[in-house]
RNA sequence: GGCGGCGUAGCUCAGAUGGUUAGAGCGUGGGAUUCAUAACCCCAAGGUCGGUAGUUCGAUCCUACCCGCCGCCA
């Protein structure tokens, strides 16, 4: 086994503000981080931003401001993100710092000079949004995210991909362990096999990346440029490479599952091009999805980690801020790594999260440590006992016997990155532990026994469980790291990051230690933790843009994509990195417009997720430097706030915006058209039944002049489920079709892309 | 549409190359206890293992079809 790991997080776009699915990817790899170094293997953790491309160069455009200005600032809030939450990445790489911009560069003159890129040319249609070339004719949406796509014509470099298909195939069997898990592992082979065309690997349709060497109007692909970023972060063909030389080929590149193929694909085809290693492993997770549906009214939105940080923080009021910010990061980690099965999708909600710490960080490890440690303190005088004799401790108590196998089975576990059962075997010895001290009960001294002997018996049982406690904490240290780094002190064995954990004998924790000063780890949360949590998340929604502009209502052609991608929204894309920041920033962006053009009318007037990216942080360095142009925010809120201690002041929204609370009022529903006539003497109405899954509705719709009525069978339709009724040409009409209104007043109505079930409600 | 996956207690999920009473945690109900953060400990209730048909002495596990959900298809 070679003495190193080499670790790596996608860099994120700096387009949109780091929200949870971020932290989840880097605190997974923290944790791992953490535990190799605790078991004494040189460690590199590399996470970073990336920074260039089309979407990057339009925001800071739409931002009034310069894209490196607008990387800058988001990129800190990234960096200052990490750093509130202790995580521990040893380089934060950036794609426009001169180090990755020259090595980017030095990859492609080695790929052009090896003969893999070729200069061609293309025309197709291109989506601004996913930063890709798409299949589809011209005019028509992106298949991928709904969104206009542009025709575009552009002579570009291309990368000789096709020449790797069965390269990539023989790799893929020769390293089963590649790709992981095995379901992503399927997808990519298939992938392959149904045959790689050259990649496209240059632009010349905006200016902000990295210039093609000899061919400076043209910049490089951004993914070309973003997944270069795990060897030029090394200082792969610099001056100085011994980072590269030392750590070279990465032992494990953590990505989301969208991105899977850009990374199983596309590097390792780029580095075989290079003659350069390859990585040893790429495991995908799932995202995360909030708060399904059925559970609540519409909260869905983006969960941003400082809010957990705050919600949790609060239970510490004491505590200066950045202890806090540290105490709430383990609540958030513990959670994420328990409750989510890693590499599946996992539910996140306030109430799971507060749950779950209460139940196993409260109730289970932080009670068992308390009161060991307190009647350690009562009965011995803070010092560790002597149990009574040597090696009969282990042998009397079941789980001191299993204590062994629960090192084993929770580092199998953890290694192979199933971080909940991990979690759940250390669990299993927490219980353990306090049914052994129940079943003993040192408080207690039974009829006709000494008190030399209750003493040594105490000893003996208050000493095994403070072992327990020593060995559990060792092993939960990545995970909770904070809490374990007290829980260590309190042991009084001092600094835990200067411990070694990887030799975890019983007996180990020597007798006769004093205990450090005592203070509870993780005091119960209580109801008010969510609602905090939920209210700091309601004041935090991405506001959209101010000032508005009235301006020419003019129709939106791509509102139905919209919808689609406010409804996809719902299951945010955990940790997207790279360009495809797509699930958040489509619901963010989308689903204010829907909002926005469905209820309001109105057209909105600034893509606001990068707007959302731009908020002030006031725990950054940078002040609020003037974005000319708009105004972006109202002064309240910002990332970083202290939490209010309570008080659940009512978000005030900007003039003419709606809260979620308001819109989702409003009951829009997927309904299938069953039957359409004319109504008589009506040029306008058209009768409808529409099917909405749980009843059958007669709607009148002025639609007649657009859609003639055999043509609606079928169809289907969103509906404004809870208007009131109303009669029109004395027939009652029970609800609204939803559709845009071009000029001329023509109705066109919305619709999807993708199948939905009838009386699907749209949220 | 093509390929692949999933559907097990209220919730999140385990599991069995087919074989007697299908498991865990949380939640719920009851009991016990008071060292501890109204925590901990013990007990209990709760499942036609998506549906139908078939193979078999026997299927939740195999096969077929169906229903529902999901992923990949630049």
């Amino acid at each position: 086994m070679p003495d190193k790991f080499y670790l790596t997080t996608p860099i994120y776009y700096v387009n949109a503000r780091p929200h949870i699915g971020h932290a989840y990817t880097t605190i997974v790899a923290d944790a791992i981080a953490r535990r190799q170094r605790s078991l004494g293997v040189d460690t590199w953790f590399l996470t970073g931003t990336d920074e260039h491309g089309q979407k990057i160069e339009r925001s800071a455009e739409a931002a009034g401001c310069t894209p490196q200005q607008f990387a800058d600032r988001v990129s800190q809030e990234f960096k200052n993100l990490w750093d509130r939450m202790g995580l521990t990445c040893d380089d934060f790489i950036r794609t426009t710092e001169p180090r990755h911009i020259l090595a980017v560069q030095n990859f492609i003159t080695l790929l052009r000079d090896r003969g893999f890129i070729y200069k061609g040319s293309y025309t197709g249609q291109y989506c601004v949004f996913d930063e890709l070339y798409v299949e589809a004719p011209p005019g028509a949406p992106c298949p991928d995210c709904g969104r206009p796509t542009e025709t575009v014509s552009e002579e570009n470099y291309f990368f000789k991909l096709s020449a790797f298909e069965r390269r990539l195939l023989e790799f893929y069997d020769e390293h089963p362990d590649f790709i992981r898990p095995e379901s992503r592992r399927n997808e990519v082979i298939s992938f392959v096999k149904g045959g790689l065309r050259d990649l496209s690997v240059s632009r010349t349709s905006f200016n902000w990346g990295i210039p093609i060497p000899g061919d400076e109007k043209h910049v490089v692909y951004v993914w070309l440029d973003a997944l270069a970023n795990y060897i030029t972060a090394l200082g792969w063909s610099s001056a100085d490479d011994s980072k590269y030389k030392t750590f070279w080929p990465a032992d494990l590149h953590l990505v989301g599952k969208e991105i899977i193929r850009f990374h199983c694909v596309y590097w390792p085809a780029f580095l075989m091009a290079a003659g350069l290693p390859l990585p040893k492993s790429v495991h995908a997770h799932g995202w995360l999805l909030f708060e399904e549906s059925k559970m609540s009214k519409s909260r869905g939105n983006i969960v941003r980690a400082e809010t957990i940080l705050e919600g949790f923080g609060a239970l510490k009021p004491d505590l200066p801020k950045a202890e806090q910010d540290l105490f709430g990061a383990d609540a958030l980690r513990y959670f994420l790594l328990r409750e989510i099965a890693f590499g599946q999708d996992g539910n996140f909600s306030f109430d799971a999260l507060v749950q779950r710490y209460n139940a196993d960080l409260a109730n289970g490890y932080g009670n068992l440590v308390s009161r060991t440690l307190s009647m350690i303190g009562r009965y011995f005088d803070g010092l560790v006992p002597y149990p009574a004799s040597s090696g009969s401790v282990v042998q009397s108590h079941s789980f001191a016997v299993e204590l062994p196998r629960t090192i084993s089975t929770f580092a199998a576990s953890f290694d192979a990155l199933d971080f909940s059962r991990a979690l759940e075997t250390a669990w299993a010895a927490v219980a353990a532990v306090d049914g052994y001290l129940t079943a003993n009960a040192p408080w207690k001294q039974p009829e006709g026994v000494s008190d030399e002997q209750q003493q040594a018996l105490r000893a003996d049982i208050l000493y095994t469980a403070a072992e327990a406690i020593r060995i559990i904490t060792a092993l939960v240290y990545p995970v909770i790291p904070n809490a374990a780094a007290q829980v260590w002190s309190q042991l009084g064995l001092g600094d835990i990051r200067k411990a070694d954990l990887k030799n975890l004998q019983w007996r180990g924790l020597k007798p006769g230690t004093k205990l450090g000063e005592l203070s509870p780890l993780f005091p119960r949360a209580d109801k008010e933790t969510i609602t905090r949590m939920s209210e700091l998340e309601q004041k935090n929604a991405p506001a959209p843009a101010a000032t508005p502009e009235p301006e020419t209502a003019e129709p939106s052609p791509a509102h139905t994509s919209k919808l689609k991608s406010a409804i996809e929204g719902l299951a945010v894309a955990m940790a997207e990195s790279t360009n495809e920041t797509a699930a958040v920033a489509a619901f963010e962006g989308a689903i204010a417009e829907t909002v926005r053009e469905t209820i309001g009318g109105r057209k909105d007037q600034a893509p606001s997720a990068p707007v959302a990216a731009l908020q002030p942080t006031p725990s950054g360095p940078e002040d609020a430097t003037n974005l000319p142009g708009t105004r972006i925010l109202p002064p309240a809120p910002a990332t970083g706030t202290v939490a209010a201690p309570a008080g659940p002041a009512a978000p005030t929204l900007p003039e003419g915006k709606i809260s979620i609370d308001d819109f989702s009022k409003v009951e829009l529903r997927v309904g299938q058209i069953k039957v359409a006539e004319r109504v008589p003497k009506a040029d306008k109405l058209l009768r409808l039944e529409v099917d909405l899954g749980t009843e059958t509705r007669q709607i009148l719709a002025g639609i007649a002049e657009a859609y003639a009525p055999e043509s609606l069978i079928g169809r289907k339709v969103v509906i404004v489920a809870n208007l009131a009724p109303r009669k029109l040409r004395g027939l009652e009409s029970n609800g609204m079709i939803v559709a845009a209104s071009l000029e001329g007043g023509r109705p066109v109505l919305a619709g999807f892309l993708e199948d939905v079930p009838v009386g699907a409600r749209l949220k």
